[in-house]
DNA sequence: CTGTATCCTTAAAGATACTG
DNA sequence: CAGTATCTTTAAGGATACAG
């Protein structure tokens, strides 16, 4: 939502959040970052964005303390903050929102609660444990029938390495 | 988010939901309808809206199942759906994480389960029944100290006269 | 690989006046 | 009260070429 003008008159902290995440792409940056990328280069190619606007998108973020930048050999990595990964409950549930009521198809992945191996409900609530699992506890795997339709996007990589969320590639 | 433009190319759930309520001004105007407000003339004093935005979002919002248009005597109410309520969650998330990591303030407002009246966390879950109520099992008070500051805005007006969310006006 | 810098085109937003 | 219509301004986005 091209952000600032009129928001910040408000008081409200949802304004306030929306300056941060609320600009065209940026949670969509941050759903990939969930998903483990993390080289700008990816996010370039997966999201179709141009230089410009994701260079702003990543300054944005990295100064609010949403993404951190670092150097990894010649290249750059951005990882989620302790803040960043705080927003997952967000995006979690505008995607399952999505999928709910603007499709008829099921969820393209379902999370589990890693400790106890049991799906986490639409709410977020793992019935068994009867906690709400923050990022770090999931894992993801894809739902069944989808793997054909999958291409080979910097997401699908990540995913396919790796399935807990948040932990450190190999 | 000014909207579609690259986001329909994705498959992505999110990218959907995003063509929806991820434009300026949606989520706010959103937040509105959950606190209470319906009418075209509360929502333009209190976000402090163009009139020409204001109706491109409105519409957006009925033509996706998300508001319903209710004539009202001479007037008109915009209710939410079933599918409006269920975008709860994400503006709660959003605008918890906002209060949590965008300022030093405590929470403006405090949500309750209605039906056990312990409060709810900040991941939706009520620590007394061990779920994650929907909206329309929660009431809402002002936090201690923050009535002083209060304007006499539509949102402080309709909270004012009923605390259970989206339960209909007296 | 990760940006910067420019140019260009389009689109979004505000203001205002007007209508059923 | 709830919009519509027009106009003007501004900003945002894409494309491309280039640099550290």
């Amino acid at each position: 939502m091209a952000l600032g003008t009129g928001y910040d008159a408000q008081g409200c902290f949802l304004a306030r959040a929306l300056e941060v995440v609320g600009e065209r792409w940026t949670l969509l940056i941050l759903r990939d970052c969930f998903y483990g990328v993390r080289h700008f280069s990816d996010l370039l190619a997966h999201l179709d964005v141009s230089r410009g606007v994701l260079t702003d998108r990543l300054d944005t973020l990295v100064d609010a303390g949403v993404l951190e930048r670092h150097p990894a050999g010649r290249s750059v990595e951005y990882l989620l903050t302790e803040a960043g990964e705080d927003l997952w409950p967000t995006v979690f549930s505008l995607s399952r929102w999505g999928e709910r009521h603007l499709t008829a198809d099921h969820p393209g992945r379902i999370f589990g609660h890693a400790v106890c191996g049991t799906d986490i409900e639409d709410s977020g609530l793992c019935p068994r444990c009867g906690t709400v699992p923050t990022v770090r506890e999931l894992d993801v795997r894809p739902a069944p029938g989808r793997n054909a339709r999958r291409r080979e996007d910097p997401v699908a990589i990540a995913l396919r390495t790796r399935h807990r969320m948040l932990d450190p590639l190999p």
